[in-house]
RNA sequence: GGAGGAGUGUCCGAGUGGUUAAAGGAGACGGACUGUAAAUCCGUUCGCUAUGCGUACGCUGGUUCGAAUCCAGCCUCCUCCA
């Protein structure tokens, strides 16, 4: 890896963000001389992102910390067409109403990362249905259509595999590719926008803007890619049990989010701590080099530190206060989790299994039930056996409260109102 | 339009008339061991007012004592030909 002139590929490639670069010379020489805009496409399918998109949303991080200024382009304009090459469900095409909820939700997440203006180096939201929807297609076939090259498509790895093995490939799907490829165009042409980033399975729709770009004659574009990230064992990031690890707090507490990075592998974590944080390469090498147990204090490290990017450093510290009361002292931490249920209820007393449910720790009385015969329940740390036991008044603690537990890790408050 | 193939539980995938809520695997959850890790081992994995009942093998009907399995029609997907 050659030593990068500019701060930002430095600290990428410090960082171990760096997949491919198209041009790294070029590239290089452009973040050192002035400042340059760049983009990053997201779908506007959910209403939030999740940590799989963390990579992505800490380049832009960086790039506008290095000077530069990013935009996140939303897909508003692809997400109505669908994707193709999920060749599920997932092809389910969205309401305008529901793109525009997303794209809300999204920005907000965004704002926690970026500073958003019309100054200097202030971060762009754009979004492409702003020039995809009104496109004409027959203009498009005379200003963009004729710069697209069919044989470049048909090479390239993805198509080239599906008409070797005569599988199909809808037309849709390869016009697909031209709209990606024209969005870079067309940041470029409004924004100046010369290098567009995102995961390394992004490369060949990148790489096909930056050569519809010299085409249709813009100055010369780049293309970043980051390595796909998965954990040591090979899993997807930012997928657990209950689903996507979201970025917002309306979709996951702070205190699952801080969790999810404290249950990091081992193997993980220095790496994640140079993805996901922005702590200096040093003290991280330190934490690194921890062993065995003592570990656990770098996995808190990066937890904090994550969660603190996302959240704010405030509900970070607090979510490591409450995970230290609850598995350090064992205590029921009154920021935990909590579910309300009446007073009266509590009086005559509410059953077990229907309490599980409420709490979310089951989906049915069923489930609830194998728990309970599993032996993963806990009301107030004491193991319960019968499924038929009910919660009253008798079982709050001194707080006030019943702390109902599934396992070791879930934990839940059960308060009165 | 023609010919052929496929549609099974969260996913993959077996099952071609009978005790099949459906083999096996993956994933997930719980337990043991640990360090809130990984690996390993064990258990669980449709719902319910539960030794019973209800739903379930693309959809709708039919044959049969009995169907995921047979028949008919329909829908969807794929491949090839036009």
């Amino acid at each position: 890896m050659s030593a990068f002139k500019s701060d930002f590929l430095r600290t990428l490639s410090e960082r171990g963000f760096i997949h491919q670069i198209s041009d790294e010379t070029g590239l290089d020489d452009l973040l050192s001389k002035e400042m340059a805009t760049s983009y990053i496409g997201f779908d506007a399918t959910a209403s939030s992102l999740h940590a799989g998109s963390l990579v992505q949303i800490m380049l832009l991080y960086w790039f506008q910390q290095t000077g530069h200024r990013p935009i996140a382009l939303m897909g508003g304009g692809t997400t109505m067409v669908g994707d193709p090459s999920g060749k599920d469900e997932s092809r389910q095409m969205l309401t305008v109403e529901r793109i525009e909820q997303n794209k809300s939700g999204i920005k907000k997440v965004f704002s926690k990362f970026l500073e958003f203006g019309d100054n200097g180096n202030q971060a762009i939201m754009a979004d492409n249905a702003d020039w995809l929807l009104s496109l004409n297609y027959v203009e498009f076939l005379r200003d963009v259509g004729r710069h697209l090259s069919v044989n470049q498509m048909l090479a390239r790895d993805s198509v080239k595999l599906r008409l070797e093995r005569e599988q199909h490939l809808s037309f849709l799907e390869f016009n697909y590719m031209c709209l990606q490829a024209y969005d870079f165009a067309e940041l470029a042409r409004r924004y100046d926008c010369r290098l567009q980033m995102g995961g390394s399975d992004q490369w060949g729709n990148i790489v096909s803007g930056v050569d519809l770009g010299r085409r249709m004659g813009t100055p010369d574009l780049f293309a970043l890619t980051t390595p796909l990230l998965t954990t040591s064992s090979g899993a997807k990031m930012g997928k657990t049990a209950d689903g996507a690890v979201w970025l917002s707090e309306e979709n996951l507490p702070v205190y699952d989010y801080w969790q999810y990075w404290r249950n990091a592998e081992d193997a993980d974590v220095g790496r994640f701590m140079r993805l996901f944080t922005t702590l200096s390469l040093d003290e991280i090498a330190r934490y690194e080099a921890l062993e065995g147990a003592e570990l656990n204090e770098a996995k808190k490290v990066l937890a904090t530190e994550a969660t603190a990017m996302v959240h704010g450093r405030e509900a970070a510290e607090q979510a490591a206060e409450t995970a230290r009361k609850t598995f350090e002292e064992g205590q029921a931490a009154d920021t935990l989790p909590s579910v309300s249920v009446k007073q009266s209820d509590l009086e005559t007393g509410i059953g077990l299994l229907s309490l599980i449910v409420q709490s979310g720790l089951a989906n049915s009385n069923g489930e609830a039930r194998r728990h309970v015969k599993g032996g993963a329940i806990k009301i107030n740390d004491a193991a319960v056996s019968d499924e038929r036991m009910t919660v009253t008044n008798d079982q709050l603690n001194d707080d006030g409260v019943v702390k109902l537990s599934l396992g070791k890790k879930k934990h839940f408050l059960i308060k009165p109102e």
